[in-house]
RNA sequence: GACCCUUUCAUCUAGUGGCCAAGGAUGCUACGUUUUCAUCGUAGUCACAGAGGUUCAAAUCCUCUAAGGGUCGCCA
């Protein structure tokens, strides 16, 4: 089975980087006819401002399916007994330094613990003094393949005598994550490349527990820049879709420049990813969402606009040059179809344009419609076309009329409309 | 401070010692096709971070320098 684990913390939203892990997690576990496990890390009740599963699966949902979750708040006594299982065999020690720090040092355990006798241990217990657990760190270097970066050494000072239960008996990140990864059987680890210290820990953790099984690891690189949270872009107008095929392109050469997830699955390939760290594109992101978004069915993208025409998703699409967002979209497309303010210099005319319109026979293309308003107008050029425009879209800009009219043409009378 | 990772066009990348005076895709610029836009076609634009080695041969291996990122908590 494929992890994929997110931090619960609220604190932050979902980002870009989050969920290209995140995607590749479940895009390696299709191909490999694997599970794909969302860990939630809910481990401290105080840490946790929000519901995790409230802030993070709807988000997630949108772009990524997971086949089964697990909060690691429902096996806290498991990580307990273990950790005191790694003390009763001299792989681990219980801790009595105080917690407390000041501000500006960094806190570390003197080691004078690690030599409690069991008896000064059992005193410990009887006395009820607070205490948290550490794993004696290794004797010799961790040493790990990364499926990028190639063998990765780490050095026994850095990993340090690592905590594996705090005073108020949460687990540390490492130990939940690798006892979680032993009992669920988990055989590849797919996450960040700041992590990648927490994976000889949770290695070295491991192999203290007896523990033999080789789990593969694959450390990516950051993603850099102004990373915007998913949400922003959901609430930007961008489709889950375009955002998914941003993130599988990076890394890699994919065959085509717009694909979906289910097609990625034939091609994508974890071990030829590109190691490098990779800037954040908003432009390459913005085209292809224009570009997703013209390729939508023309019916169900005026849908998104409580249409059910064709027509109306072909009119939409002749804004995308100018506003590939859905957001953008908005402050073209509804107004067309609301009644206009009709003031200002064009006011007048607008209104009996108007007027115009809605006792006008129908005209099957835009010259005949133009040549009836000008024959009953008696205007012509700007003076005409400024406020025809004005009537026809809210807006001075746009693209051309002749192009639009087609598709308005079948609700030419509620789109040519005075607000009252 | 210590340790780790990374560094090819504007962007994403191909490239694991000769096929690389570096290829593709996207962008951009022209031109063409087209009823406009889009599509499509053609052409152009633009890169091996720097310096030293090793070698008959280096984008590719080694060393140093620089830049970017990361990690060193009873932080999530």
């Amino acid at each position: 089975m494929i992890v994929l684990r997110f931090a619960a913390s609220p604190s932050r939203d979902l980002h870009l980087g989050d969920l290209r892990i995140a995607l590749i997690n479940a895009l390696v576990a299709r191909q490999r006819g694997e599970g794909f496990l969302l860990r939630i890390t809910d481990r401290d009740p105080k840490a946790l401002a929000e519901d995790p599963e409230q802030t993070i699966q709807p988000i997630l949902e949108k772009c990524v399916r997971h086949d089964q979750i697990f909060h690691q708040s429902e096996s806290l006594h498991r990580y307990r007994q273990l950790a005191v299982s790694l003390v009763e065999r001299d792989k681990a020690f219980v801790c009595t330094c105080s917690p407390e720090t000041p501000d500006n040092e960094t806190y570390a355990c003197n080691g004078a613990c690690q030599n409690h006798t069991p008896k000064e241990r059992a005193r410990i217990y009887e006395e009820k003094r607070p205490y948290a657990i550490r794993v004696i760190r290794p004797d010799a270097p961790v040493v790990f393949d990364d499926v990028l970066a190639g063998t990765i050494t780490t050095h026994p000072d850095t990993i340090g005598d690592h905590l594996l239960l705090r005073t108020d008996g949460v687990p540390s990140e490492a130990f939940a994550g690798a006892v979680d990864d032993m009992l669920g059987g988990i055989s590849t680890v797919i996450r960040d490349e700041a992590e990648r210290l927490r994976t000889a820990q949770e290695i070295h953790i491991r192999s203290q527990l007896g523990y033999t099984e080789a789990i593969t690891y694959a450390h990516l690189p950051p993603l850099s820049g102004e990373l915007p949270a998913i949400k922003t872009l959901f609430e930007e107008g961008f489709l889950p879709d375009a955002i998914v095929n941003y993130l599988l392109t990076l890394g890699q050469t994919p065959p085509a420049k717009i694909f979906t997830f289910p097609e990625a699955v034939a091609w994508f390939d974890l071990q030829h990813l590109s190691a490098a760290p990779i800037v954040y594109d908003p432009e390459a992101l913005l085209e292809l969402n224009r570009e997703h978004l013209r390729r939508m069915d023309d019916k169900a993208l005026s849908g998104l606009y409580r249409f059910a025409d064709a027509d109306i998703g072909r009119l939409i699409k002749l804004y995308l040059d100018e506003a590939p967002t859905l957001r953008e979209l908005d402050e073209h497309i509804p107004q067309i179809f609301a009644p206009k303010p009709c003031d200002g210099e064009h006011g007048d005319t607008m209104r009996t344009l108007a007027s115009l319109i809605a006792s006008a026979p129908p005209f099957d293309d835009f010259e005949a419609f133009t040549a009836y308003l000008i024959d009953q107008t008696g205007l012509y050029g700007d003076s005409l076309s400024i406020p025809l425009r004005r009537i026809l879209t809210g807006r001075t800009d746009g693209p051309a009329l002749s192009d639009l009219y087609p598709f308005i043409r079948s609700y030419i009378t509620e789109v040519a409309r005075c607000q009252p």
